[in-house]
DNA sequence: ACGCGCATGTACCATCTGGTACATGATGCT
DNA sequence: AGCATCATGTACCAGATGGTACATGCGCGT
């Protein structure tokens, strides 16, 4: 693809990181990107199209994350540990904002999050299975425990985001180690 | 209050309880509701005005929920029970959409969202802290383990919201009500 | 019966919306 | 040098938006 366009949706990705998207108009955000309505609507054809894209630089990320901490031989609770400090760190965690709002559009069914809700439950599946295997959990068990971790995290990132009670999110956070890797072990 | 602003209201209420309403405009909601966007204006002041009584509509769902959990003698894994398989029910389900919409707006500071900012992490605190302590739990780990069950039930309500999985969602919660039983007893 | 306040309808407003038409500048390939 | 492709600017469109002005109905207390 031209550059042009990749770097225009990189600007449009910061946008929307820093601002959302639910109450911008098309021309707002090319506005706050340095462009015109007209070239976002040239490049990415409407306004869904762009936001489609704008969803598919975030599915990148988190993919590109999680490659990067399921890699060697680390285990669960090492990832896991990691994961959260990357998610909660002071960079990342505003646009974990965005994540939940593009959650919030794709469970109003709006087809430029088709991508989206595929990724967001089942990419994360089979990886985190496999950790917990790894750590001693039978099939099941390993499958129940990938999806209560998974919930752990966005739950206490919603409650992080909102409340900023760092101390009280983290210390909720270790909490569920404990029970987990007692459960574990 | 008046009685045909209320009734307006609770029309309001259900309308977007079922679509949503960042996608809706004023006109919309008054349509699908049956009366006239000046109607709304009217009654509502504006377009936020109207979130912002539908967000304590809401509100007061949640409280009149909480108080119905809590009453008596109830420990905190009937309640805890009882609590998702409301959440979860055909009928409720739906309506957490929009529990998660409205949070996603708080967290972007719209100012209709501002009694829910308030309330939602603070107004199950304190009720879930002394269940825990009843449960066995002292002052710190109590309020981890109400931090962290408030945020496995979002969590894993957005996932089965998502997915629709609900064998394995409950597996999941099953799971999780395993772990804080035995760390407790 | 009358008046008053709540409720409602009609019509309007400026502004913004996503999207298009068309012209023109740049840029590089042959 | 000339041509084609990409990129961009200007101007426009029809329709929708939140909100307002003004008139008018309706029902109740007196």
């Amino acid at each position: 693809m031209s550059a042009s366009r990749d770097a225009l949706l990189d600007r449009c990705f910061e946008v929307v990181r820093r601002h959302g998207f639910s109450h911008l108009s098309l021309r707002e955000i090319a506005a706050e990107a340095g462009t015109s309505h007209r070239m976002l609507i040239y490049h990415f054809g409407s306004r869904d199209g762009l936001l489609a894209e704008v969803v598919g630089r975030m599915e990148a990320e988190q993919r590109a994350l999680l490659a990067d901490l399921v890699t060697g031989d680390a285990d669960i609770f090492t990832v896991s540990a990691a994961f959260w400090a990357h998610l909660t760190s002071p960079e990342v965690l505003p646009a974990q904002r965005l994540f939940f709002e593009i959650y919030v559009q794709a469970l109003y069914g709006r087809e430029w999050t088709a991508a989206f809700r595929e990724s967001v439950i089942r990419a994360w599946e089979e990886p985190l299975i496999s950790l917990f295997r790894r750590a001693g959990a039978d099939g099941d068990r390993a499958r129940a425990h990938a999806r209560l971790g998974l919930a752990v995290t966005r739950g206490l990132g919603l409650d992080l985001l909102m409340s900023g009670d760092r101390a009280e999110v983290d210390a909720a956070m270790t909490l569920f180690g404990e029970l987990a890797r007692r459960d574990l072990s």
